[in-house]
DNA sequence: CGGGATAATTGAAACGGTTTGATTTTTATT
DNA sequence: AATAAAAATCAAACCGTTTCAATTATCCCG
C-alpha cells in the first residue's frame, strides 16, 4: 500500500519548506525560478497531486456548485431539465454537476454520499421508489441538513419535490381519445421504480370512472420505458392477441416507449394513426421528428428544472432550516399526427 | 458575514464534547439516545451542514470517481460517449460525474478546477479549442499531475487524448457521393471551437484533391452546428441563392445541423433526397429517425467513453506519471435515405 | 565592502472534522 | 452499598494544505 505522496515529501526530497511549495502549487511569483524548477522537477517525479480538499479545509471551499441526480443520462426529458437547472444555477453562480443513477438504486445513494462528502452545497434527485422504498439515503441527507429537492414524490419522507400531475395529465389525454370516438383504449405502463408509472394509471383510471366507460385491469399492461424491452414487450403484445381485439388506441408510458410502440406496430403492419392512435408522454425534443410526429402531453421540462433550482438555492443560502416547499406542475396535450378521431 | 457553523459549535450548545457529536454523525450507536437527541436537536436549531471535506482529509477520500466534461448535454453526441464511459468506470469501482460546458470556455476552466479540487479523481474532457487557444488551465493540471483525457485535439499540449479520424472520415462521405454523380458539393461547417470542423473541413478538400474536380472556398460555408443557428444560417443561404446554383448534395457537420438544414430545405420546397442529398456526421440514435432517416457518418461513440476512460483509470492508478497516449478511431459510412445517386 | 532595501524562504498555527485510548458515568451483580 | 463490568463521553492527536509574521539570502549602491 503505497503511501500517498504529501506536499511535505515533496518538500524534503527539494530541500525546502511546505511553504515554498506550497506557494509553486498556487503560482505564486515569490519564489526563485531556480526553486521553482527543482520543486516542479520533484512533483513529476514523485507523481505529487495535491489534495484540493485539505485546501478547501483551509480556506472554506470559494466555489459554489450544485448536483443533479438523474435516471437515464439518454433520454432527452432528464437533459431537458438539466438545461433548466443549469440555465438558473448559473444565473447565480452556482456550477451544475450532473450524475446519472441508470434507475440503480445503489448508484443514487453512492451519489447523494458523494454529494454531500465532496461539499456539492446540494442536490436535485430523481429519486428511484421502488416497492418498499428504500429511503435512508434521504434521511441521513435530512439529518445533516443538506439541502435537496426531489423530482419525484417519495412517500415516507417530507422535503423538497417538484413534480408533474400525472394524473390530470393522463385523464386528459384518456379523455381525448373518448371524445375522438375511442372506445378499446390501452395503457402501456413503465417501470415500477418511477412514482410516474403509478400516477399514470391513476389517471388513466380515473379518466373512465369520469364516463360511461368500464375500467378493468387488462387495459393496463407493463411494457417498461427503455427501447428494447418496450419494444419486444410490446411486440409480444400484438403477436399475443388477435387481430380483432386490438385496442383502436395506446396511451403509453413516455415518448421513448411510445417510439418503441410505434416501431413494434410497423413490424406487425399496423399503421399509425389509420388503424392506431398513439399518445406519448413528456414530449421530448426528437417527438416532433419521429416518422410519425407524436401525438404527446407536453411536460413544462424547462420549468422544472428552474423552480427546483430555485428552490435549491434558496435553501442552501438561507442560514436557518426551511420548511419543505412542493410544488405540482401542470401539462398540456400536444396533438401532432400520432392519433386520430374515428367518429364517422 | 455569518460564520459557518462547525461540530464545535454544535458540542458546545449540546454541552458534550465534538467526538460525540462526531458519533452522532456518523450513526455510532455508542451514544446514548437522550444525547442523540438532544444533539440531533441542535443540529437543527443551529442549521449544521458538517463539512465532508474534513472528514475526508482525515480518512483519505473514500470514493473513487472520475469526471467527464461534456460541450452540449443536449447532444446526443455527447451523452453516447458518457454512457461508455461510465460503463467502463463503474466496471472498475469508479463513479461519474458530467459537466457541461455548453461551448462556454470559461465554464471549462471553471469546471477543471472544480474536479481538481475536489478530490475528483481524474477527468475527461471534450475542449473547446477556440482561436488562440487558451490552455493554461490544462497546464495547470499538468503542473499538478491531474490525470485528464482529451476528446479532441489540442494543439500545443502533450496528453492523453482519443480522437475520430475526421479527415477520413469526410473523405469517404464526399468519395461516396462524388461516385454517385454528384459535383455541386457544398460542406456545412461548424463552430470554430471544435477541433472536428478544421479537420472536416481538411477532409473535405482532401477528397477533392484526388479526384480531378477543382475545390475553391466558397464550398465550405460556416452555419454552426447549434439548431438554431443552423437553421436560421442554411436557410439564408438557400434563400440568396438562385435554385439553378443550389448544389445537389450537403456534407453536414454534425447530425443536429443536419436536422437543421433539413428543415430549412422544406421550407424552401426542396424534397431530400430527391433534389438534394444529405449527409450528416456522427450517427447519433435519433438520426435514425428522422422524417428522412439521415445518411451519415457513424462514429464509435461508446467506444470513444470507454477507451479514453480506460487510459483515464490506467493513468489514476499509475504510482508513477505516465507519457501520454493518442488514440485515434476510425468511423463508416451508414447510408440510409436522405442521400441517392444521381448518375442517370 | 558595508548596510539598507528587497526578495526568498521558513515554520507554526489554523482549518473542521475523525479517531483513539483514557476517563468518567452508568448499569448490573452480589 | 460496594464493586466489577459495561457504556458513554472526553481530550488530544491527526489529516494535508495555506497563510503570514519572522527570518535569512540576495542585491544594489555609494
Amino acid at each position: 500500500m503505497a503511501k500517498r505522496i504529501t506536499i511535505e515529501d515533496v518538500a524534503k526530497e527539494a530541500g525546502v519548506s511546505k511553504g515554498t511549495v506550497s506557494a509553486v502549487l498556487n503560482g505564486k511569483n515569490t519564489v526563485k525560478p531556480r526553486t521553482r524548477e527543482r520543486i516542479l522537477e520533484v512533483m513529476k517525479d514523485l507523481n505529487f497531486r495535491p489534495r484540493g480538499m485539505a485546501r478547501n479545509l483551509k480556506n472554506g471551499s470559494e466555489d459554489r456548485s450544485i448536483g443533479l441526480i438523474i435516471k437515464d443520462i439518454n433520454y432527452p426529458f432528464y437533459t431537458a431539465i438539466a438545461t433548466g437547472v443549469r440555465e438558473y444555477a448559473y444565473s447565480k453562480g452556482y456550477q451544475v454537476i450532473i450524475t446519472s443513477s441508470e434507475n440503480d438504486h445503489e448508484c443514487e445513494k453512492k451519489f447523494t454520499h458523494l454529494f454531500s462528502t465532496k461539499d456539492i452545497k446540494g442536490a436535485i434527485i430523481a429519486p428511484i421508489v421502488e416497492g418498499a422504498t428504500e429511503i435512508e439515503h434521504l434521511f441521513k441527507l435530512k439529518m445533516i441538513n443538506y439541502p435537496f429537492v426531489l423530482l419525484e414524490e417519495v412517500r415516507g419522507i417530507q422535503a423538497n419535490a417538484v413534480v408533474i400531475d400525472n394524473l390530470r395529465a393522463v385523464r386528459q389525454a384518456v379523455k381525448y381519445l373518448i371524445d375522438a370516438g375511442h372506445r378499446k383504449i390501452v395503457h402501456f405502463a413503465g417501470p415500477l421504480q418511477s412514482s410516474h408509472t403509478q400516477e399514470r394509471i391513476e389517471g388513466f383510471r380515473y379518466a373512465f370512472s369520469e364516463t360511461t366507460l368500464a375500467f378493468n385491469k387488462d387495459m393496463v399492461v407493463f411494457i417498461g420505458s427503455r427501447y428494447e424491452d418496450s419494444y419486444r414487450n410490446s411486440l409480444e403484445f400484438f403477436r399475443n392477441k388477435p387481430r380483432d381485439q386490438y385496442p383502436t388506441a395506446i396511451v403509453c408510458f413516455n415518448d421513448q416507449q411510445a417510439l418503441a410502440v410505434m416501431t413494434a406496430l410497423k413490424e406487425v403492419n399496423i399503421r399509425v394513426p389509420d388503424e392506431m392512435s398513439i399518445i406519448g408522454n413528456d414530449d421530448i425534443y426528437y417527438a416532433q421528428l419521429y416518422p410519425v410526429p407524436l401525438t404527446t402531453i407536453h411536460a413544462p421540462l424547462h420549468e422544472i428544472g428552474v423552480r427546483s433550482a430555485e428552490i435549491l438555492i434558496r435553501n442552501i443560502e438561507s442560514p436557518v432550516l426551511l420548511p419543505p416547499e412542493r410544488i405540482l406542475l401542470q401539462t398540456d396535450l400536444v396533438v401532432r399526427e400520432s392519433t386520430r378521431s374515428i367518429l364517422v
